[in-house]
DNA sequence: ATGGTCACG
DNA sequence: ACGTACGTGACCATT
């Protein structure tokens, strides 16, 4: 028996295509040639080979639209074009197949799929050949016969179906795939089918009725509703069915035996590999070193030009960029590899041992460019050296464009097409460091320092056309000093308290695993879902409160379905406390105490440029998820202490997201709300119901401050419901209701999308910009998602802006005071201080003026500050 | 390395 | 009919 395989050629390049495309990036080679769908292609295409070791092969192409169905050209007509920067991969697709000796065939007016249909008749008609057929539509599944499966290609893995496989899924023959597909549509394909009927319900039908002619032969058994549908989209139906029909007599002027899979032709898959510059593709085929490779590769002629020079002929005096190689951002463990300099004079190079021979070259008056200053600062820092007037963080520049980008600056250059190999590829893994040839190390480095020296102007230039160079230069750079003092400040914790914390719940946390075991009847980990679900929904026998999800073999054991469960079983309960517990325990008390450093306190990392919306985020350790939000949990802030003669200060915005909206969306009922200073979610209830605020109870105000939530995430009525655990008509209702009663809301969302949509970004009241790439998704659910991450960003990040700007205005006014006091910790709304007590009443007025007067908007902003001998008793 | 779960705003 | 709220980080178990 000889087995051939069909693959649906233009189904795997679009697939490729829009797997790597997915953020929006194409991919090109040094000519500018578009290469994404290429790329996965080809690796998909060598999968299929090595998966199915084929000796027949065919890869079929679409050659226009299949002629019959021009009737509906109409229909068709409303398919989405196809991108330049895929079409014309095509060609050079069906290249790489010749160059792998695997046979493909287009045809004028005929698809793909008609093609693999006449060759799968074939297959079914003669006794020689089995198929197999390679594609991510579902549409081919009506090919499948005793001679021919499918492998139906899903996002991660693949299903192949035969017909008992398809039979078990669908209830139905195959061929009735077409009578399906009448009935539920597809989207993707252009093909209305019948409205209101999905696949549910179009499964159900035909596994009575077997066939759409006789679903409406015997329409009169039905439902009514069922059959009002099916009997007002009648025409729909059978034009779907015809649509969804796979044309199975092509003339194709080949016989299967002609599709011999012949195999790979070295040199001119080479050639085109070297053509697409697919470096990795080219070492697997080849087995040689990428470096070997690049000494006489045609891109080598854009390599950087570095003019080396002597340290001693460097000229300190025109400003000059420099990049610290280091081995890792710790405060006790890092050390500097190297450092280059670079500026119009040429680019030198100092060992780390030598940095503190120079340490003129950081201390001097030059105006200074670097990638991440706050990691060199605090690097130099410990060596005693004080870094001074450098005012240009390519880091930072690189995070307001919205580069692709991290903390290794060989990310963004990368991205900007220069080669270089990753800090982790060049010196390996913390754990497993590797050994590099100083040579090596000063070609990097002086790679680096070069690229910021010469990246700057760019960068700047396109920060002013993007309008935020007030943003760069006024609220991020002098950001990063004062998280470098905050950083380097850190915060006192109450070791001992911590340590008495411990040992009480390790006790506890040993009686309740004793108590669980016994309520379970046997010892197991609480900690593994896995076994966890094992043991409360088959041992114990709880029924599952939710359907399970198709794919999924194992069971949730996330809160809310424990919540669900509660009243069920004693053991419930406990297992919520238990995960409570070890998690108090893991991460608050264990994860604090493992930071402490010698001087008795933990300095945070603040990550100046990592999220999408602006915001700072913190680790080693996290600084900003301490518990608050349970009366035991929130125990844990009793750690967190001042210096001597201090308290811990914290003022936090009140509302200020909400306001930030009320302020952009212009809604007048809400300005006036919090013009007013009235608690906002009482009265958005009392707005919502119709009542006076005096009669909003505790439920109403719930309600109203998940709606308020639900605004600023950007609302879906499913997502309203599933937090208020309402139905999702009620969800509806209420934010039908919300927009009513605020005016303006609606216009301001729509316009917001709209903006977003014609410019594939959105801006902040800084004018933060965040390309949102989800928007261009042909899938529905991401580009949902991009629409959400259009509302929340500009509220979420205009928030950020505002706390950032005032940190700058705050911390510029107490240096200048020349105060003790401290900031110490940044919460996204929150500010927490160490304030001595001698500067108590002049601190606590500065950080009230300076945070509420930041910026003018339409609405007050208010800040809340509490004081007491902890981070618990400021709140 | 990845996913599940859960802490915060 | 799909499967959802926005933005993070740490820890655990599992591959």
């Amino acid at each position: 028996m000889k087995k051939i395989i069909l693959v649906d050629g233009n189904n795997l390049l679009f697939r490729s295509y829009y797997a790597t495309s997915y953020s929006g990036v194409i991919m090109r080679n040094s000519k500018g040639f578009p290469t994404n769908g290429l790329y996965s292609f080809i690796n998909m295409i060598n999968k299929i080979i090595e998966e199915e070791k084929p000796s027949y092969i065919l890869v079929a192409f679409d050659k226009g639209k299949t002629f019959r169905h021009d009737k509906y050209d109409s229909y068709k007509a409303g398919r989405r074009e196809m991108p330049d920067d895929l079409k014309v991969q095509f060609p050079k697709a069906k290249e790489i197949l010749d160059a792998m000796g695997i046979k493909h065939f287009e045809i004028d007016n005929y698809e793909a799929d008609d093609i693999i249909g006449t060759l799968a008749k074939k297959v079914d008609e003669e006794d020689e050949f089995i198929a197999t057929i390679i594609s991510s539509d579902k549409d081919l599944l009506q090919l499948i016969s005793d001679e021919v499966d499918v492998k139906l290609l899903k996002t991660k893995d693949s299903i192949r179906f035969n017909r008992e496989v398809f039979k078990e899924r669908y209830k139905v023959e195959p061929i009735n795939m077409i009578d399906l597909k009448a009935l539920m549509g597809d989207m993707s394909d252009h093909i209305p089918g019948v409205k209101g009927i999905g696949e549910k319900t179009a499964i159900s039908l035909l596994e009575k009725y077997k066939t759409l002619d006789n679903l409406y032969a015997h329409i009169d058994e039905l439902t009514p509703k069922t059959k009002e549908k099916l009997e007002s989209d009648k025409e729909n139906a059978y034009m779907s069915y015809d649509l969804a029909t796979i044309y199975r007599d092509v003339n194709i002027p080949f016989s299967l035996e002609d599709c011999k899979y012949t195999g790979l032709n070295r040199s001119k898959y080479i050639d085109i590999l070297e053509e697409l510059e697919f470096k990795s593709l080219l070492k697997k085929v080849n087995n040689l070193d990428i470096s070997s490779l690049e000494e006489n590769d045609s891109t080598s002629d854009k390599k950087i030009e570095i003019k080396e020079v002597d340290i001693k002929d460097f000229d300190s005096s025109k400003e000059y960029a420099f990049y610290i190689e280091m081995s890792a951002y710790n405060y006790n463990e890092s050390f500097i590899i190297g450092v280059s300099f670079t500026n119009e004079t040429g680019t030198c190079f100092i060992k780390g041992e030598d940095v503190i021979n120079y340490r003129e070259l950081f201390e001097n008056d030059t105006p200074k460019d670097t990638y991440d200053v706050k990691k060199c600062y605090i690097l130099l820092n410990k060596l005693g050296i004080k870094l001074n007037n450098c005012n240009y963080d390519a880091m930072i520049a690189s995070y307001l464009l919205d580069y692709k980008m991290n903390d290794d600056i060989t990310t963004l250059m990368n991205d900007l097409n220069i080669e270089i190999k990753s800090i982790e590829d060049t010196y390996g893994s913390l754990k497993r460091r590797k050994k590099v040839e100083l040579e090596e190390t000063i070609r990097q480095c002086n790679l680096k320092s070069n690229f910021i020296y010469n990246t700057k102007s760019d960068f700047l230039l396109k920060i002013d056309e993007y309008g935020e160079t007030k943003l760069f230069s006024e609220v991020e750079m002098p950001l990063a000093y004062v998280l470098i003092d905050m950083e380097l400040t850190g915060i006192r914790v109450d070791k001992a308290y911590l340590l008495d914390l411990k040992a009480e719940l390790e006790i506890k946390i040993k009686n309740m695993e004793e108590d669980i075991y016994k309520e379970a009847g046997c010892e197991f980990n609480i900690m593994s879902p896995k076994q966890l679900g094992e043991v409360l929904f088959i041992k114990l026998g709880i029924t599952y409160p939710k359907k399970l999800k198709k794919d999924s073999r194992g069971y949730s054991t996330s809160k809310d379905i424990l919540d669900k469960i509660i009243t069920k079983h004693p053991i419930v309960n406990k297992i919520l406390e238990y995960r409570m517990i070890t998690k108090l325990y893991a991460n608050y008390v264990v994860g604090i105490l493992d930071k402490i450093k010698d001087d008795g306190k933990v300095h945070t990392i603040f990550n100046q440029c990592l999220t999408r919306t602006g915001r700072l985020s913190s680790n080693e350790p996290n600084l900003q998820n301490i518990p608050i939000r349970s009366d035991y949990t929130r125990l844990t802030r009793k750690a967190f202490i001042p210096e001597e003669n201090s308290i811990i200060m914290s003022s936090d915005y009140s509302q200020i997201e909400l306001r930030v909206f009320a302020s952009l969306s212009k809604a007048t009922n809400l300005i006036e709300a919090f013009k007013e200073d009235e608690d906002i979610h009482s009265k958005t209830a009392a707005d919502i119901f119709k009542t006076d605020i005096k009669n909003v109870d505790k439920s109403m105000r719930r309600t109203a401050k998940a709606v308020n939530f639900g605004i600023l995430y950007g609302i879906s009525s499913f997502g309203l419901s599933e937090d208020l655990k309402i139905d999702v008509g009620s969800a509806r209702k209420f934010i039908d209701n919300y927009l009513e009663t605020y005016p303006g809301i609606k216009e301001y969302m729509d316009k917001e999308k709209e903006e977003a949509y014609k410019n594939g970004y959105v801006k902040t009241i800084m004018n933060r910009r965040r390309i949102i790439n989800e928007l261009k998704s042909s899938n529905y659910m991401v580009r949902s998602g991009g629409e959400r991450m259009a509302l929340n960003t500009p509220i979420q990040g205009s928030a950020a802006d505002i706390l950032k700007k005032a940190m700058v205005d705050l911390h510029r006014e107490m240096t200048k005071r020349v105060l003790k006091s401290k900031i110490l910790i940044q919460v996204h709304d929150e500010l927490v201080l160490n304030v001595y007590k001698d500067e108590l009443d002049e601190v606590k007025e500065l950080v009230r003026d300076k945070m509420e007067n930041v910026i003018k908007l339409d609405v007050p902003l208010k800040v809340d500050i509490e004081m007491g001998n902890n981070w618990y008793e400021a709140k």
